[in-house]
DNA sequence: GATTAAAGTGTACATTGCACACATTTAACA
DNA sequence: TGTTAAATGTGTGCAATGTACACTTTAATC
């Protein structure tokens, strides 16, 4: 390899300095992540696009792996986005439990939703190397500061507000009422459900979120 | 690399032929899949544990996809196994109620049990390119003959004849039911639930069970 | 202006999946 | 029975990847 193609190897880059390729870096991780989900992200790649040499990354990323985690960050932050501007049609009301109702599907929706327009980006919220602490780190939450878990809980207190959840039933909900729209988005994204189109999956998933109402 | 240092380098074999490799090959890929699922299966070291070239392989598998298929299908049948198994377990009664209960929450309760019990395994069943007729290949069942989602079927459908469940709701039953179970075996494997102990995860799974209960 | 920490480069290495050409064995057919 | 063809293994080789280690350039600080 000679010197005229090193230059063709990664962009020119006027400064030494690239200015953020931290946030850069991470860009790229996403858009890759987008299409093909996690194994998709390849460090030399991110680089290459960055244009910088393969090493610069491990001055902003210890590994790839911290790379894939700052991803699943980010995923779970645009996660909760989607539900919040879902939370954001329900038209107002007095009922309390109409509203606390419409806010507990509001979010079953949004998350499904974004399974499905998201589907890479999906699939690295929540199944990478992760503390348990993430599902409340702020940077996993969305503009109203709340992550997808904490948003769910709101939804589930209001239901213990207006009298349609007791508070014994109130305990281990977000799991009950996550594990069964999670479940199913895995199932419809890499499981045996891929064959549904969206027209299908989404009134199943409507009837699913009936399910989790009448159960929990 | 000299001659000596090849014969360390694979297992010595008497015979050129290798006798069963195909069988051979997926046994060492479902062992490395047992600790850490489908990206610890890794194909030169599957034909260095069989004692044989690593192009050896390619006679047997298209590539390491096809590879990780057929694991996965071998997963399917032992998770459809461990399902009869507690199906098994049931105690025996005339009322058709009562019984179908009883199956149902053993199909859920096998899977859970599956999922902890070999993880790697588990995420290997339904997390790989599959064609969505895998469902019932039969490869992929038991010993009754039956796949973990026809065994999922039959206890939906004894629930239809002891009048617990109408025609209407039985439709899609399998998905809902499947979804919450799956989920929750997903969160607390490679997701945010992984914080949680056996005993909770226990009685925490069980209340799930009760969740889909009510709501199916 | 010299020093130092931060950020980027270059070279190197073990590993991996896989392609292609060749060797050995077994089975089938004359 | 001998020849031939199909299966099954081997060897060599290649492009990629993640990452370690040593070096260089830059910006910030005293």
């Amino acid at each position: 390899m000679n010197i005229a193609d090193k230059k063709i190897t990664h962009a020119k880059r006027a400064t030494y300095r690239h200015g953020d390729l931290h946030r850069t870096m991470l860009e790229a991780a996403m858009q890759m992540a987008r299409k093909g989900g996690a194994g998709a992200i390849v460090l030399r790649e991110v680089t290459r696009q960055a244009g910088v040499a393969p090493n610069a990354a491990y001055r902003h990323f210890a590994d790839r792996n911290a790379l894939l985690q700052a991803v699943s960050l980010a995923a779970q932050s645009a996660l909760a986005i989607e539900i919040e501007e879902e939370i954001n049609k329900i038209s107002k009301t007095n009922n309390l439990l109409e509203a606390a109702r419409a806010r507990l599907r509001a979010v079953g929706t949004g998350y499904l939703r974004f399974a499905q327009a998201e589907p890479g980006l999906f699939g690295m919220a929540f199944s990478v190397p992760h503390d348990l602490s993430d599902a409340e780190n702020p940077a996993s939450a969305g503009e109203t500061g709340l992550t997808p878990f904490q948003l769910l809980g709101v939804a589930l207190d209001m239901l213990v507000e207006a009298g349609a959840l007791t508070q014994e039933r109130r305990l281990f909900a977000e799991i009950f009422a996550w594990s069964a729209v999670h479940g199913f988005a895995m199932l419809i994204l890499e499981g045996p459900l891929r064959a549904l189109d969206k027209t299908q999956t989404e009134v199943i998933g409507q009837r699913l979120i009936d399910m989790v109402e009448r159960g929990l």
